[in-house]
DNA sequence: ACAGTGACAACAT
DNA sequence: TATGTTGCCACTG
């Protein structure tokens, strides 16, 4: 249906994070219809650094993993500055870059919702 | 076509 | 808790 890479349809859902919330990986998957593809969705956002200029727009610092960390280990200023972000938009991130899910957790979109914004563009 | 590579996640120790 | 292992999946060369 979508005639959008899956990287795409990963920023598409990404813009849709509303500033000061987060999500994970894993949840990112489940509303495109692939529950197994957390690990797709993390390579997804990896390769944003070699189009910078072109998805500067993709608030990628508001997706985290499951156990509500901050998933990228190296290096580590990778970390630090998805930490610095976070804590621009007011949330609190610990030193063991750990965030409450329950506190930021964004709500998502419901598959219906999903439809348009992949149809959108 | 195919094997290697992750900013994952679930499970097993 | 903290590691280790295994399944997953899109993307790349």
């Amino acid at each position: 249906m979508s005639t959008h890479s899956f990287n795409e349809q990963v920023y598409a859902v990404v813009r849709r994070i509303p500033h000061g919330k987060v999500t994970t990986y894993g949840r990112i998957a489940q509303m495109l219809g692939l529950p197994h593809a957390a690990r797709a969705v993390g390579y997804a956002l990896h390769a944003l650094k070699d189009n910078v200029t072109t998805h500067a727009d993709v608030p990628w610092q508001r997706v985290i993993n499951g156990q509500g960390r901050i998933s990228i280990v190296n290096p580590i200023y990778a970390a630090q500055e998805q930490a610095a972000r976070l804590r621009a938009e007011g949330v609190i991130v610990g030193e063991d870059f750990r965030i409450d899910l329950e506190a930021y957790l964004w709500e998502g979109l419901h598959w219906l919702e999903i439809d348009d914004i992949l149809r959108e563009k």
